[in-house]
DNA sequence: GTCTATACACTGATAGAC
DNA sequence: GTCTATCAGTGTATAGAC
């Protein structure tokens, strides 16, 4: 249990790292354990299989986003009722924020390629740890658009989440412009996102 | 050139269908020149490598669906300056209108999959055959939106691109209702499609 | 030119020795 | 827990048949 575990983080730090610059596919595990400096035959032992660590890998960075945007969420109904730009911030912003070790950016493409990647067994699992924080929100939405029926609400829920999940996925490459940081790149991609999917949801 | 026509389609059709199904990674040339009758290595004769395949499989396509969404453009400006609605159902009816034999449906979702992956390979060979399509609506979208910047307005052309690939890759699966015929479904998604990127190109 | 058989270097997975 | 050896499967390349 002792030397397993330190084992185990070498596997996922490598993972996530290989993972966000290769793809999934594109990274084999040969590759990863090596740069992992352990034995090929441990991530079976660890993981059971290629499939299972990648889940791995995304539960360690969920886990902490689900956390974050949920209370962000609370942070912003705390002094009354919260806006609908003020649910999408608590909503996009967390995401974009994630910073791992330097790679964080890296680990938004990962996260957006495999939402858009249409795998069954990855987007059931990516539904069961995501979902209670979209029934959250869209419950929030909910009440934010009353004009909606639920069946409109769940398209355009889904219309957004596609934008947002496209733009994050392009997030941290070419598109940053030069002379402009980090930051301030942050916070002109979250107004454009929060912008356009607020003007989206509100339609009539 | 008589024969090789038909094994090059053989290929194709075949590719088409496994691509859609199991994914590029999940359809093995093996599966696939099987299902054609036609030899392994008959792959790499006449396209050079399953790479090129795919972008074979997609150029059949896209040629067609390029040609649609421009004429449609056409049509919609014939009879004076057309809305901004009217231009995106140019751009967004073609796409789901796609029926090649009887495996329309699919397409769209391996089109929307090859949008949403960012292979560079890949994007770069879609951005040379889609480029100028999109190059002429943005143009179009430009003048209906004299407000926007041109930078804000390629954020917006973005975003809704990534909200339309979303939900066309969704396409033609789960999500029709019961009791809803091909064609109902086709109008209410596009009718979903256009209201929400309208509004989202609308915002302020 | 078209097609095929065959081999090559990879992949993920697994059984079994230590 | 860890490792070696080995498996079936993958994309690719090529020599040679027709």
């Amino acid at each position: 249990m002792t030397s397993s575990a330190t084992t185990r983080e070498r596997i996922l730090g490598a993972a996530e790292k290989l993972f966000a610059r290769r793809g999934f596919d594109g990274a084999s595990l040969r590759q990863l354990t090596a740069a992992a400096g352990v034995n090929l035959a441990a991530v079976n032992y660890h993981f059971g299989s290629k499939e299972r660590l990648v889940e791995e890998v995304f539960r360690r960075r969920l886990d902490r986003l689900n956390t974050q945007r949920l209370a962000a969420l609370d942070r912003a109904k705390a002094h009354g009722e919260a806006s609908l730009e003020q649910v999408l911030d608590a909503f996009i912003r967390p995401a974009l924020e994630i910073d791992g070790h330097g790679d964080g950016s890296l680990f938004v493409r990962v996260l957006a390629r495999a939402f858009a990647e249409h795998d069954d067994s990855l987007r059931r699992f990516l539904s069961e740890n995501y979902g209670h924080v979209m029934r959250r929100f869209a419950t929030e939405l909910a009440r934010l658009l009353p004009h909606l029926s639920r069946e409109e609400l769940y398209w355009r829920i889904d219309l957004m989440t596609g934008a947002l999940t496209h733009a994050m996925s392009g997030f941290g490459m070419i598109r940053r412009r030069e002379g402009v940081g980090e930051a301030e790149h942050r916070e002109e991609t979250i107004a454009h996102l929060v912008r356009f999917a607020a003007a989206g949801l509100r339609a009539p």
